[in-house]
DNA sequence: AGATACAAATGATATGATCTTTGAGTGGAA
DNA sequence: TTCCACTCAAAGATCATATCATTTGTATCT
């Protein structure tokens, strides 16, 4: 069973998002997100059903969603406030979406580099005494397609590759919370490898690193897995560190307390 | 500025939910996490209606805001579809809630331990180069706070103190993704008072390592702070294994893929 | 048997009315 | 003047009903 065919072709945006519902909140959050709605700002359910020329129906039933995601919070007699940035919940895969399609895009990418720097290694704890067996072969064999497809120079198949390797660590882990954080961590590689922030042959280290990381898992020894992923995680931050320097280190983000 | 008196009266849970779209929210949330709906099962809007006796708008939110932290699929000519657990998005503090609720609370307080376990090191290892001088004054003098409480034997007091101090290193880590978890943590820590998992006089070490971490952050010594709080999660983590192996350890969660 | 067309079920959207809450103004009393 | 109680209207919350659009099961036709 090949693990790395078949599933790489997961959804990387949805572009024609279908339903009035689903636009008029893409369009609403992208705003928010955007800082063109500024937090304190207000506005109002007839307002939003003639800008969008939609009915009351969906303009409430989009609010709703906001509002549970803490963009915005509706009062009565005063309108829909936009909610500061501090209040966001910045887990929601939606979320993550909008921010990294804004301005704040290497904020977000700074802040889940920052986690998985800290989540990463301890998955490949855990993952060591919780994989199966078939499972940690998997890993092993993808460990092995990454440095062909880094020898060979083929980027994409590469990154897929990539992904699908933390996605594994992440799913072997056995924890729910770190499998959910396998959609940012593709977000994240996607993002770097878009920026070309990836040596065209990538280091002889990071496959090495992949390798011991895989290994070390199958042979059960978490610390071992621990420490080789945290090396990995270094260097991902070393090459993204790059990135955010370049654009103007946004080191105080969203403190509005 | 005290930081422990004023904040520390914080939301625990908030029981009077008024207004009919709460109301329903909560109902079926809370059934989706305790398993009364099972995944794959079907409802239908015009039952709902009659059940809560609401309006369809009021229904319609509701599956809206369901349908975007991954609890349901509406489709035409089908009816509302639950989905299973590895869909949800377990980050929602609204779904943290209900989970803890739930008879998978044991589960949630696991993930959440682990995912601590991970975070909180490298929370402290960020806040040490990123602390400001007033921040970090505060956090010394919540540990040593601490360590009066523990002698007390004030248990009440010992537990707001512990989660301002870890609220304070999530907080001054910078990262707006460790922030937000300061409400699991909370969560978490509260959970393992009212099952009293807590010694009623504090081992010493804790204390000892709490003051540690707030020190080694005052100092910016990054690696030492990052260690103490290892050494302190490990701690929580094996005073809270007791927990989950005597409710009979659900090892293998929601992986139903 | 297989393709095609029809029809029913169900969510999606639209519309208008009514209820409820609450901020702001208003007036009187201390 | 200052402050409290009262009133009113604005805006969301809820309700009720109707229509549209899509999906899917079924019957019909070849």
């Amino acid at each position: 069973m090949e693990p790395s065919s078949p599933e790489v072709a997961a959804a990387p945006t949805l572009p024609a998002e279908s339903g009035l519902h689903a636009r008029v909140l893409d369009h609403l959050g992208t705003a928010i997100c955007g800082g063109e709605l500024a937090p304190g700002s207000v506005l109002n359910i007839d307002e939003l059903v003639d800008r969008y020329a939609v009915s009351r129906s969906v303009v409430r039933e989009v609010l709703r969603v906001l509002a549970s995601i803490g963009f915005i919070e509706a009062r009565r007699r005063v309108g829909v406030m936009i909610r500061p940035a501090s209040a966001w919940n910045v887990f929601d895969p939606q979320v993550i979406r909008w921010r990294l399609a804004s301005a704040g895009r290497m904020a977000q990418l700074r802040s889940i580099t920052e986690l998985r720097t800290a989540v990463e290694p301890h998955a490949a704890y855990l993952a060591a005494s919780r994989i199966g067996r078939d499972e940690a072969s998997d890993l092993v064999g993808l460990a092995a397609k990454m440095w062909a497809a880094g020898e060979a120079g083929d980027e994409e198949r590469f990154l897929h590759l990539d992904i699908e390797f933390h996605r594994l660590v992440l799913l072997a882990s056995g924890n729910e919370m770190f499998v959910r954080l396998q959609e940012l961590v593709a977000e994240v590689l996607t993002g770097r490898h878009k920026h070309h922030l990836m040596p065209h042959h990538p280091h002889e280290q990071a496959l090495q690193m992949h390798a011991d990381v895989a290994q070390a898992i199958q042979r059960r020894d978490g610390e071992r897995a621990r420490q080789a992923m945290v090396r990995l995680m270094e260097q991902a931050f070393d090459e993204m560190k790059s990135l955010w320097e370049q654009t103007g280190a946004p080191d105080r983000e969203a403190t509005t307390r």
